[in-house]
DNA sequence: TTAAGTAGTCTACAGTTGTAAACTCATGAA
DNA sequence: TTCATGAGTTTACAACTGTAGACTACTTAA
């Protein structure tokens, strides 16, 4: 269902403004933030709404406008989409992506200093 | 230029074996293996090569046949694809990115002993 | 020389995506 | 009541993608 279901660029903007917000939000609001953040037409947005909703990511509410929430969580999401690259592209070894963020100058010294916190919790007790 | 350019998943594939080999392949060879892989019909593996070619990512050189070569590395395009996603997906951040795989499970024990070695190296003497 | 097989090109077609105009419907101000 | 305005729907259209048949050109065995 929803999380092989691929979620264009574009709509993806649409489901960051759900996401962000963590309540339905209004057709009128998520318009209104896209027009300004990305300059699209009213239409252009509701043809993302449909989609997503054709998708069976984002379902609506009537009240007195629409009202719409995202049915799958952007963690959840998140996660689907970089397997699908860990496995495309780095030989399904998050290992891999990791030493090439690394490798590429991507984390910070901060980042790794966290990072290796983050290890070592569980790393330590198990 | 080739980096922006986007290649499709089916394109990927092509790509994968140019990378693997890292000589110039030949048509043959790819349709061959493609053939096998997932199927395809020696027009479709044809068109692929074709498309990565219209997008500068793919040249070719005439022998007997026509042998292929990629035009960007598989470390440098997996870069730009990873950069992206962090970007869309992750705020930015590439550390996120790696919790969020950590958290997930995605990071075996060895993979996280082998990542806190990569991360010593340098994160000592800087 | 002729027919068969193989490499490569052209054309096609449906589905997805980015983008938006045109239209309809309700509602509140004049 | 009428008209502007905003909400929502329909339709559109070009680019990109997955997939492949049809066609052409070349080589080689009979």
């Amino acid at each position: 269902m929803s999380l092989s279901d691929k979620i264009s660029p574009a709509e993806l903007e649409v489901m960051h403004i759900l996401w962000e917000q963590n309540a339905p939000v209004s057709s009128t609001e998520i318009r209104r933030r896209l027009q300004t953040a990305k300059g699209w037409e009213k239409s252009t947005v509701l043809t993302l709404i449909r989609r997503l909703q054709e998708k069976g990511v984002l379902s609506a509410e009537k009240r007195e406008v629409l009202y719409y929430s995202a049915n799958l969580g952007e963690q959840e999401y998140a996660a689907a989409q970089t397997e699908e690259m860990v496995k495309r592209l780095y030989q399904g070894s998050a290992k891999n992506m990791v030493a090439a963020l690394y490798q590429g100058g991507r984390l910070t010294e901060t980042d790794i200093r966290e990072l290796k916190e983050l290890f070592r919790v569980e790393g330590q007790d198990e």
